[in-house]
DNA sequence: TGGACCGCTTGACTTAGGTCAAGGCCGGGC
DNA sequence: GCCCGGCCTTGACCTAAGTCAAGCGGTCCA
């Protein structure tokens, strides 16, 4: 466990064939895309080519298939992650089976700073919502960075303040908002992250709802309730936003 | 607005009057407190004497009746906050008027982190509960003293995972727990803190219930049915915790 | 080509918890 | 002493949303 190439250490036989066509076999390519993702990265792009680079050597990227677990919650968090490629979830679970996202990320995010502080355990769930490259930090390796780089912490800082805001949101609209409200918001940002008011959903329903809080069924009855008030079209995955203003105001809260 | 000493400035005749007799009269009082404050601080603690006289100097301690707005969601944020007496509550407002209690902060405890980054804004309401003393730094003052002084920022990164476990956990009893299973860990949580099995509640009711993500009948229901099942006692303001065990299985989700 | 599975939708039902209104308790002011 | 106003509790509703079960349309695979 925890060691293996980009290949993955986890993952059966068969997804290996499967997607091995999309993995690099070139070590000298993973590491190109390994840098590309620091580079993209809002917490480590300001950092000098050198700086960089040892970094890249003083971590090792590793491969999950879909769904396979990142860390559990409660384990103890020595691992810091930045995703290479692939898409990563960090989740709670209820004890009847319910769960909750509390993030997904993409390349160039980061997750698990519980890593930074000794003694910390990870206070939720991820894993890997398709195949995934992530590269992995020791605690110590990251601190040391931090030494090294003042700037790094300032970066840090600000990562962290961003993700107290998205919590803020996320409990806002679990507790505030009904789920048409909450439908309304998650479409308003996928509409504004693809620049159009008709694009397609990247996540699947279960995912999506899972993120809002509720389930597929519920949020099915939401997007029809949506696209009966005459707020939204939808043709198989594709939405278009009909009337913006009337959503806004509905994803305010009525 | 923000100026004004430790009387504060937004208050009335009346609440001068009525809490005159608890407030120093003297600066050198209140600057004893604020040194007091800034040393009990996770944030400020490891901070050299001269550098927290410094700081102390370089900010302003002001005062705030109790309810009195400590800043707006949306105001731009410009300003950080310690606590130095009383308890500020940090909340989220629905459009139809419901309120959801992010964190309530006690003497120590500093609050405000949006205002480092440049352009932001807060995006919650905060007021204070009872008459209370905040010390507030300016961005600029508080960017100063991260550069003289490595271990702020360290300190102000654990600061900020701290807060995000917070959410995290806060997250999971919205969205994955029933009303006496919130309450349930909110009472465990409480007996902690006095160290007894046996405690009083410092909170009202209702503030509790805005803290839990519901309303004060639905958390008087929620009481009665942990007494119905005689996992606790109440008396007045007093409650016992009779069968920890029981409780904290019902805490994790029956 | 057929079947099995998966993701999604829909319907009928149940239930947790919010709403509204009434009443009890208690502490402070007159 | 009395009354008034907060806080808290209780009861009778109602509604949003979860549960369970069925059905539909794809896609992948044999």
């Amino acid at each position: 466990m925890g060691s293996g190439g980009l290949e993955g250490s986890g993952e059966s036989a068969a997804l290996k064939k499967r997607y091995s066509l999309t993995m690099p076999r070139d070590p000298k390519a993973g590491r190109q895309e390994l840098l590309r993702a620091l580079k993209t990265s809002p917490l480590f792009c300001a950092l000098r080519p050198e700086a960089l680079d040892g970094l890249a050597r003083r971590g090792m990227v590793r491969g999950y298939g879909p769904g396979e677990a990142v860390f559990q919650a409660g384990e103890p968090a020595d691992r810091f992650f930045l995703v290479v490629r692939g898409r990563v979830k960090v989740f709670k679970l209820s004890a009847r089976g319910g769960e909750q996202i509390l993030h997904s990320f993409g390349p160039g995010s980061t997750f698990g700073e519980a890593a930074l502080w000794a003694g910390g355990r990870y206070p939720a769930y991820s894993e890997a919502l398709e195949r995934t490259a992530l590269f992995v930090l020791s605690r110590a390796v990251l601190r040391d960075a931090f030494a090294g780089n003042p700037d790094l912490a300032i970066g840090m800082m600000a990562g962290l303040s961003q993700k107290l805001r998205e919590f803020v949101e996320l409990v806002e609209t679990l507790s505030l908002k009904d789920v048409p409200a909450r439908l309304a918001g998650a479409l308003l940002a996928e509409a504004r992250r693809a620049g159009s008011e008709r694009f397609r959903m990247r996540r699947t329903k279960a995912e999506l709802a899972s993120s809002l809080g509720t389930i597929p069924e519920t949020l099915s009855r939401g997007l029809r309730k949506l696209k009966d008030a005459g707020l939204i079209a939808v043709r198989g995955p594709e939405i278009t936003i009909l009337r913006p203003p009337g959503l806004r105001r509905l994803a305010e809260g009525d």
